[in-house]
DNA sequence: AAAATAGTGTCTATAAGACACTATGTT
DNA sequence: AACATAGTGTCTTATAGACACTATTTT
């Protein structure tokens, strides 16, 4: 930012370019797995190798915007700035932005909902990509259902990979995905974010579906209803229920949308992680 | 990262040139209040201006490593990387690196100790810096004691300033400064890092000070006591006791030093926040 | 002696988790 | 009929916080 400095007076034209790229984790949960947004290399490096979606910054264009104009290359979907929270909350992440769905404001079948993007880390080591120095800021997404994603207009395809399944990825993405799946994780925890995850309307059983995905752990059914029902704002009922029972039986299941918390209060606590602790 | 595109093949020279800066929130408490190390600005923009030290990155250094050095360079405590994370813990941040002050292994009066410091965020909204696009990347420092300031070798100043009594800062620093606080804030809550606050050794009320310069509250001492106690790693004796009772009376207190553990559990959440769950 | 602080004891309200159970839907 | 699921009841244990209290040290 300022140009203190020991030696000489540091003039960045002086060095070798830097370049800025955005790049975004976008997951999204699939038949109760949880899955990652990522596009085919059609050049080297890495070419034929899967990345995380993303690109350079555009001059005029903020970081988080970037983001938005990324992902939606990738998914189709267009998306707007919501709202920016002005000093991060709770477990304190950066800048947060909720980015909703346009084109089919009805709620009907298919996309439906918003999409909530937020800043996740930056990586910058020398040599992470071959070709020049490259600072990538990072983004985090939660999707509902799946914007069936569309290969950009070049050679690369794009797909959603369950997250159990991944190939070798390119550059450090890997690394970068890893500290995404982690602060998702944490974020259920303290946030309200899994029903990013859901549909408009949703059942408590399809929320704890989100968890037990997002958190890789089966749930008990009981104590997660009368736990989500009882944390303040996080879920509002909406007086529906299911058009019919489960697929394999049960009763018909109330519908709830999100409430208007944005913290959990009591949270909702991944079961003990004793390894983690020490 | 992936030069893939829509339009034309993005190449990054064809842009104007975005450099790239690092920016730290170093906090330490003097007096029992929070303070953070600002520079004075020397040169427009902003001359005579208060600013987070920063600058840009170099060739062949991490984003990690600018920051230490950032940070040697205004307190004059040359630091080293200590070691990462592999996937960040609790409440899930990014990259974390243990700085650790060398020059007087002796753990005698002055400086000793652990400097801890994570990568906060990144900024990079145009206009942010009048001369040129500038992303910054954020970093957030907890110091014991203080290495006293000393100014860098050109003309601005360096120091330690009450962050009740804030200047007007230059650039968005203000804003990087509230996202640092409230993840400051947070991450003492989760992980022990309050210790990196105090010194090699330190009693419960010192450690109960940091908790409540940072945030903001009184905290009843007896519950206190009992709670850092139960939270298994947190600290650990070392059989030693003050050599004299508080300035103003009472008995000795033992005192500890930092335990093994790197999360909390369970935490020690602040006191209610009603207002910023919804 | 008075005042401040370190540290402990105790009680209450809340929360987490184990488990059991009813009701309602499916195949 | 058998089975899966939605949702509720109950019990045990852990935790947060209020409050009281003793012991030790300084002024």
């Amino acid at each position: 930012m300022d140009e203190r400095e020991d030696l000489a007076d540091y003039d960045p034209r002086a060095y070798p370019p830097v370049a800025v790229t955005v790049d975004v984790v976008a997951l999204t949960i699939i038949e109760g797995l949880l899955h990652v947004l990522l596009v085919e290399r059609g050049e080297p490096p890495f070419a034929g190798r899967w990345a995380l979606p993303g690109g350079f910054i555009r001059p005029g264009e903020d970081l988080d915007q970037a983001a938005i104009r990324e992902l939606a290359e990738e998914t189709g979907m267009t998306a707007s700035v919501a709202g920016e929270p002005a000093a991060a909350e709770g477990p304190a992440e950066e800048t947060a932005v909720t980015a909703s769905a346009s084109g089919e404001p009805t709620e009907g079948t298919a996309v439906a909902g918003r999409v909530h993007i937020e800043q996740l880390a930056s990586y910058g080591a020398p040599g992470r990509d071959p070709r020049m120095r490259v600072v990538s800021v990072s983004y985090l997404a939660f999707a509902p259902r799946l914007p069936d994603p569309r290969a950009g207009s070049d050679a690369s395809d794009a797909a959603w990979i369950s997250i159990d399944h991944l190939p070798e990825l390119a550059f450090d993405h890997e690394r970068i995905l890893d500290h995404a799946l982690e602060r998702a994780r944490a974020k259920l925890e303290y946030t309200p974010l899994a029903t990013a995850f859901a549909g408009e309307t949703f059942t408590i059983s399809e929320l704890r579906g989100v968890y037990e995905a997002v958190w890789g752990v089966p749930l008990h059914a009981g104590n997660f209803h009368r736990k989500v029902l009882s944390v303040p704002g996080f879920v509002e009922s909406t007086g529906q229920t299911t058009e019919s029972g489960g697929p394999r039986g049960g009763p018909r299941a109330k519908l709830y949308r999100a409430g208007d918390a944005r913290l959990l209060h009591p949270a909702l606590l991944r079961p003990e992680r004793e390894e983690e602790i020490r």
